[in-house]
DNA sequence: TATTTTCCATACGCTACCGTATGCTTTTCC
DNA sequence: GGAAAAGCATACGGTAGCGTATGGAAAATA
């Protein structure tokens, strides 16, 4: 009946203001919950992401959950709030325009989302894509990602000196291409894989 | 308590051999589960597939199930025979080799996985590379159908007058593609999708 | 037709969840 | 320091699903 998990140091609960603040701590837990139910979703995808489970991984009993949330849809809810502005935060990061080196800036784009050390926003990308697939709050967060990073790098190609038109088509076949990789199993396809990864980004990025 | 589901026909269930043939009816059965099993996948993913949900949809109780199948996971361990031996013959009957048409079949390759028409069979295919994240068994499965498709558009690329890392990085390109724009939500990127889509193809089969 | 085999229904115990109700403990604030 | 609020634990009822046991109906076989 332990609890075997120790109870994470509130790392990121500081903030203890002494003052008259309105929300002087509560405010931050329900952002503990979602980097936890996030670090699930990656790991079980969404059907593993339960409460009580995810309590557990909290060092705490679903009575915490129940009162930081009404239910479990407001926790998927704050889950996509929290991924989705993330994520247009780090497009916005990996995109920001250097003149002269948009291809190079394409590039890293490329080998960001295929690098291993990011395995796991690939991971969560993946799960709230399948999750996507049956639920319209996840597929219109998606979609609106989508567009956002489509547009971002659309207008690199632009920059690199492309028509709209082809700018476009670049864009949408970095992305599928990228997505699409990390959804197969290709390991044992070839034994000089980063030669393979690079023509393909050659094929994406150059004229 | 009424069965709303009419009992589905038994379409497949022929061959009523009346004479002395071993095993006259109940050897096609589990075909049919399989089949329904595959047809909830699609619709509902991996974790939607549960006996008793299935056995509502055959229009008979779990009771039916245990006869035929030890338990779920032999069921799923069919879906994935079935799958697989499928996934092998539309790509070798997809990239059967017309001497000067490689281009051509290639085109025809991706536009087939990318049609609505194939939407069901996206749908599956999807589901199980999902359900592949978390099974080994689903995974290893993934992984041979991968690889068989990709040697068979390398052959087409290598017909077509590529090198061979050229080639193999073009079917890797291909593939990644096909299932990367079924994972995006790229509706209201462009009032022009099929032209996109063609500059997309162009890029992968073109020189 | 009688008997065996095939096939399915029903009922059961078990587990994992969800969400609620109700207290207990800790912190906050005066 | 004591009241009030915040934060969490425990216990409960309810649903859905897995796999088993057992009996009944339907078909094959003798």
């Amino acid at each position: 009946m332990e609890n075997k998990a120790v109870k994470s140091t509130p790392d990121i609960a500081g903030a203890k203001t002494t003052g008259r603040a309105r929300t002087p701590r509560t405010q931050l837990d329900p952002e503990r919950w979602v980097i936890a139910a996030i670090d699930v979703l990656a790991r079980e995808g969404i059907a593993g992401l339960r409460v009580e489970v995810l309590a557990k991984r909290c060092g705490v009993t679903k009575g915490s959950f129940y009162w930081h949330f009404k239910d479990r849809q407001a926790l998927l809810d704050a889950v996509l709030d929290h991924w989705k502005l993330g994520r247009i935060r780090d497009i916005e990061k990996t995109t920001a325009v250097t003149p002269g080196q948009e291809r190079e800036q394409l590039h890293y784009a490329i080998e960001v989302y295929g690098a291993s050390r990011n395995r796991k926003g690939m991971e969560i990308e993946l799960a709230i894509r399948d999750w996507a697939r049956h639920d319209a709050r996840a597929a219109a967060v998606v979609e609106s990602v989508d567009l956002y990073r489509l547009e971002c790098t659309r207008k690199l190609f632009v920059a690199a000196g492309m028509s709209d038109a082809e700018a476009k088509s670049r864009s949408l076949l970095l992305y599928a291409c990228v997505f699409g990789l990390s959804l197969m199993h290709y390991n044992h396809f070839d034994d000089n894989l980063p030669d393979l990864k690079q023509r393909i980004a050659e094929r994406i990025v150059a004229n």
